[in-house]
RNA sequence: CGGAGCGUGGCGCAGCCUGGUAGCGCACUUGCUUCGGGAGCAAGGGGUCGCAGGUUCAAAUCCUGCCGCUCCGACCA
């Protein structure tokens, strides 16, 4: 992408409602602008995080067996009615009227609606287990948004949801989630905790929320330190068999959010030097519930034996646009954000420090077509600004990787190749820049 | 909803107390000079001062009501 027709308003100065430091570097590199409270557009840079976030939590859920679909963001009022909860959600529940004065709502999660479709198309054991999910835009009216996409009132949310015949199986499919968040927030460049959670509105007894370590977390998070160092499943683990042995071991050390947490049994479980007292942002949580829905709702099927019987559920959301702010919370210094490979915007800028210059044209131009058709994710800078506004730019934005063209280094015959990460700088001979970043670069898509 | 604060050009702010020509920095446009880590000079463009009433000869400024936004608390992916 050429920046002289792209669409990236960056800011120098921070925007005052922003508090967060992820909140004010999403508004000054371009990436959201606030509509209203707690309700944010997405500007080009900012879809293209959203968007590789999305396919990483796509891609693990594949892995791990689930299905995607897509359900609507508008709901029928009835249907929640049948399993109680249009009266029981509270005023987080946006309620609207149609035309002809019908109750809808905007759905704050799909329980209900998954459910009736299950029910609609499914007779027989033989057909389970299944877990559906989609990737959807959520409303929830909270009191009190804040922390820019963090916690907006309308978010992306990819949710599944398991069905099966036996609180067995269930559990089996359980398993699976958790192993497969696991992955995808390790593949995010997160260190992500699973904590023993409380189980809220959704309901059920079995519940594990998905944390990370962050100054700004909204809660008080306890662990044992070893949880947050622990090895991530691999691709190839093999989700049709046996995963209760990974999920004993991510569960056996104490792990805890504020509202579960036993101070006294972390004492007792946890040597003191091991404790880790911290705050935490929660980016995932997945629940099992049994029949909460398919009983009320009627979604049951014939077992072997005959016998009709209500299918056993569980939920499993992820946060896809929180992400996005709880990255950067993680991923940044100084100067800006700075992305992980896997979900950058970008994975190279490209800064042509004499644009106008017949050869350094020339070179960006010929790097900037090697680059995108080795299928490097390039942002050219080919702007006429001056070198110091396009460094700051960069920095600021936080793509990977950054090769500086200008008439100095060409004159050698080089370019300067730097890393965001490490800030570590070193002059590569022009035609070799591009053979070392494709290595680079495709290294480092696949963290684990 | 309880408490606190803020709404003045795209962003950051001053002006309000003590009513009288709407200002500063950045950004933007044009020209010249500059050009390897947010340049300099010059000339420009852009504002219903959140909205509605009221007081007054006169309101960004004083009064009343409303709206929006932010922070702390209860709630949450």
């Amino acid at each position: 992408m050429r920046l002289s027709r792209y669409f990236l308003p960056v800011l120098r100065e921070t925007p005052k409602e922003a508090e967060i430091v992820s909140h004010q570097l999403m508004l000054r590199a371009g990436m959201v602008r606030q509509a209203s409270a707690g309700i944010y557009s997405w500007l080009p840079l900012g879809l293209r995080v959203l968007d590789k976030i999305g396919n990483i939590v796509r891609e693990e859920q594949n892995r791990a067996g689930a299905i995607e679909l897509l359900m609507p963001t508008i709901q029928s009022a009835d249907l929640w009615r049948e399993s109680g909860r249009y009266d029981a959600y509270g005023k987080e529940m946006l309620r609207i009227q149609d035309r002809h004065e019908r109750d809808m709502l905007f759905g704050p999660t799909n329980e209900e609606l998954i459910t009736q479709i299950f029910r609609d198309n499914v007779r027989s054991y033989r057909d389970l287990p299944r877990n559906l999910y989609h990737i959807q835009w959520k409303f929830r009216d909270e009191i009190r948004p804040r922390f820019g996409v963090m916690r907006g009132r309308e978010f992306l949310m990819k949710d599944a949801y398991s069905f099966d015949l036996t609180a067995e199986d269930g559990r089996r499919s359980y398993n699976r989630m958790f192993v497969a968040y696991l992955r995808t927030f390790a593949r995010m460049g997160l260190k992500s905790v699973p904590m023993a959670a409380d189980t809220g509105p959704i309901g059920g007894d079995l519940s594990h929320e998905f944390i990370i370590l962050a100054e700004t977390g909204e809660s008080q998070v306890f662990g044992h330190r070893d949880l947050f160092e622990g090895d991530v499943p691999p691709a190839d683990t093999d989700f049709e068999g046996d995963l209760q042995p990974i999920v004993d071991r991510w569960t056996s050390l104490y792990a805890a959010t504020d509202e579960q947490h036993d101070a006294a049994r972390f004492d007792a479980e946890v040597p003191a030097d091991k404790q880790v007292s911290a705050r935490g942002i929660e980016i995932g949580h997945i629940f099992f519930f049994g029949t909460k829905y398919s009983e009320p709702m009627n979604c049951k099927v014939q077992g072997p034996d005959g016998s009709v019987v209500a299918l056993q559920m569980g939920s499993y959301g992820v946060g896809v646009s929180r992400l996005a702010g709880a990255i950067i919370e993680a991923c940044h210094d100084d100067a800006g954000i700075v992305w992980p490979v896997p979900v950058a915007p970008f994975e190279v800028g490209l800064l042509n420090l004499k644009a106008g210059d017949t050869e350094t044209d020339a070179a960006c131009e010929r790097l900037y077509g090697e680059l995108t058709n080795a299928g490097v994710e390039v942002l050219y800078d080919d702007t006429d600004e001056r070198p110091g506004g396009k460094f700051a730019s960069m920095d600021l934005i936080g793509l990977p990787y950054q090769v500086v063209v200008g008439p100095k280094g060409l004159k050698g015959g080089e370019v300067e190749l730097k890393s965001r990460q490490d800030g570590a700088k070193s002059s590569v001979p022009l035609d070799s820049v591009v053979q070392s970043l494709v290595s680079d670069v495709s290294e480092r898509r696949l963290l684990v």
